[in-house]
RNA sequence: GUGAUUGUAGCUCAGUUGGUUAGAGCGCCAGAUUGUGGAUCUGGAGGUCGUGGGUUCGAGCCCCAUCUUUCACCCCA
């Protein structure tokens, strides 16, 4: 039998691990000192819970399970007369934020809004895998639920700005509103092609305004339109340049009018608490992009996301994403709450930090002394040692067979462990131990309270 | 879902137009050194060439299918 891991998934070794809790310790301490409570939801929903919620491609991503009990049976007999429901009811989660929809409008009655949660857990999506695209992922999130004040956005934006510049990642937030982007289709004549423009204008600095205009007119959308469209899209100018913009443009639509509204409060807020991340300031510029769309079709308000302008790095993908959603939590039966929240992407900040050599040395040491193994008498006298040295706070461990010393040492060397202890028949009567120092070499004979302060 | 790409020892990879018994480096094991590692030297083990079919006198190499890897599109963290 040849082992094997599903696509798109991987195995984390000790080293893995090392960089993965440097991102999650990282985020998690910046979450808490936001006054966000950790929260853990299951691995699978109902499939009720997640169906319809990512769009028609979001469904194709589902990975569904299949129920247990006789319906594989029923397959295999080639029952024809089956319906979803007897296959699969359950799915594996697709995200964090539906989820915790559903856990807010389940626990509504314990919880006091606003409330300020994060979520630290895996995803899954059965997509292709490739650069930065994996089945199984982590998500950071942290969302504020119960509070239409734009002083929630800024929070996010203040979170995103301390994770980037504490991980030493320089980075850009690009800022929108959904409410601007409909304006802008209300007002070049196309407001049901709201949709196709974000998904469009969304490709504008992979792919070039060319393009851009030519997926539109693929996608049906007017001549006239898009000729009416080009002067916005090229606008240009500091955010505040834009916003003076936007209000003569969209001065006709109500929702765009809006929108600008809450851009120039949320801006107003933003340059006051971080007057220097302007425009291209590095390492973490805040920028109103108004070609920035996002796929999730939730979003109401702002919509934030965050990719790499790292010199460092040639990584284009976003590494961080979100907005606000003004009635997600309706579709499960709770209407009127507004909730803003964001999420990290911990894989494909993982894969830039490796790329850029950016993870400090983890030269934490696991174990700080091996005791060698001389055979069973000795041995045991050194499990002895060993543990009222894990008494006081030693990390410590015996090699657990008699084998040749090359081999003992040989190990200590492989997991780098800085010091060993011999205790053969001749240290057991005099209480001499001997200590060598792996990294120099050096050896002596110490009692018990100077191996200890050595250790300690 | 569409289009490419990859798979040979534990790891990284060679392997000529199809031609005897498929190689190297690193790692591993043993010995030189029976209580001393990270250096060196000597020797050794380890492969159904991803899997299943096919073409051929003969396939690691050619053909088909399938799985896997990586990448682009779609979409997204």
């Amino acid at each position: 039998m040849k082992p094997s891991i599903p696509k798109g998934t991987r195995d984390f070794g000790p080293a893995d691990m090392l960089k993965r809790n440097y991102i999650f310790d990282t985020i998690r301490s910046i979450f808490r000192t936001y006054g966000f409570d950790q929260i853990e939801t299951p691995a699978m929903e109902n499939l009720s819970m997640l169906e319809g919620k990512y769009g028609e491609e979001g469904d194709k991503l589902l990975f569904r399970i299949l129920n247990s009990g006789p319906v594989l049976e029923k397959i295999r007999e080639g029952k024809n007369d089956l319906k979803q429901g007897d296959v699969t009811e359950k799915g594996l989660r697709y995200d964090l934020t539906v989820p915790f929809a559903r856990y807010v409008v389940m626990h509504q009655n314990e919880i006091a809004f606003p409330f300020r949660r994060y979520q630290i857990q895996p995803v899954w999506r059965a997509d292709r895998p490739q650069k930065g695209r994996y089945r199984e992922f982590f998500q950071c999130d942290a969302d504020i639920v119960g509070s239409d004040s734009l002083f929630n956005e800024a929070d996010l934006v203040s979170i995103i700005r301390d994770v980037f510049l504490r991980l030493r990642l320089g980075v850009s937030i690009h800022i929108n509103n959904r409410k601007i982007l409909a304006g802008i289709s209300e007002v070049i004549g196309e407001r049901e092609r709201i949709v196709d423009i974000t998904v469009a204008l969304d490709k504008m600095d992979k792919i070039g305004i060319e393009k851009v205009n030519e997926e539109l007119a693929v996608k049906g959308v007017s001549e006239n339109a898009i000729i009416r469209l080009q002067p916005i899209i090229r606008m240009h100018g500091s955010n505040a340049d834009k916003l003076e913009q936007l209000k003569e443009v969209l001065k006709n639509s109500t929702p765009g009018m809006k929108g600008v509204e809450e851009m120039e409060t949320l801006f107003g807020i933003l340059d006051q608490i971080h007057p220097e991340a302007n425009e291209h300031s590095y390492p973490a510029n805040i920028e109103l992009d108004i070609t920035l769309a996002r796929g999730l079709n939730y979003y109401t308000g702002a919509i934030i996301e965050v990719k790499v302008a790292d010199q460092r790095s040639q990584f284009t993908s976003s590494i961080c994403g979100g907005g606000r959603y003004d009635d997600l939590t309706g579709i499960f039966g709770l209407p009127g709450v507004s909730g803003v929240g964001i999420s990290f992407g911990a894989d494909r900040i993982s894969d830039i930090l490796d790329e850029i050599n950016g993870f400090p040395d983890f030269t934490t040491e696991s174990t700080r002394v091996l005791f060698a193994n001389f055979g069973n008498e000795e041995a045991v006298f050194a499990l002895k040692m060993v543990n009222r040295l894990r008494d006081e706070g030693i990390s410590a461990e015996l090699f657990p067979d008699a084998a040749k010393m090359k081999k003992q040492f040989g190990y200590a060397d492989g997991r780098k462990i800085p010091y060993m202890v011999m205790i053969g028949s001749e240290e057991m009567k005099t209480g001499q131990f001997t200590l060598k120092n792996m990294e120099s070499g050096e050896q002596s004979h110490v009692a018990w309270d100077e191996l200890l302060h050595v250790l300690k």
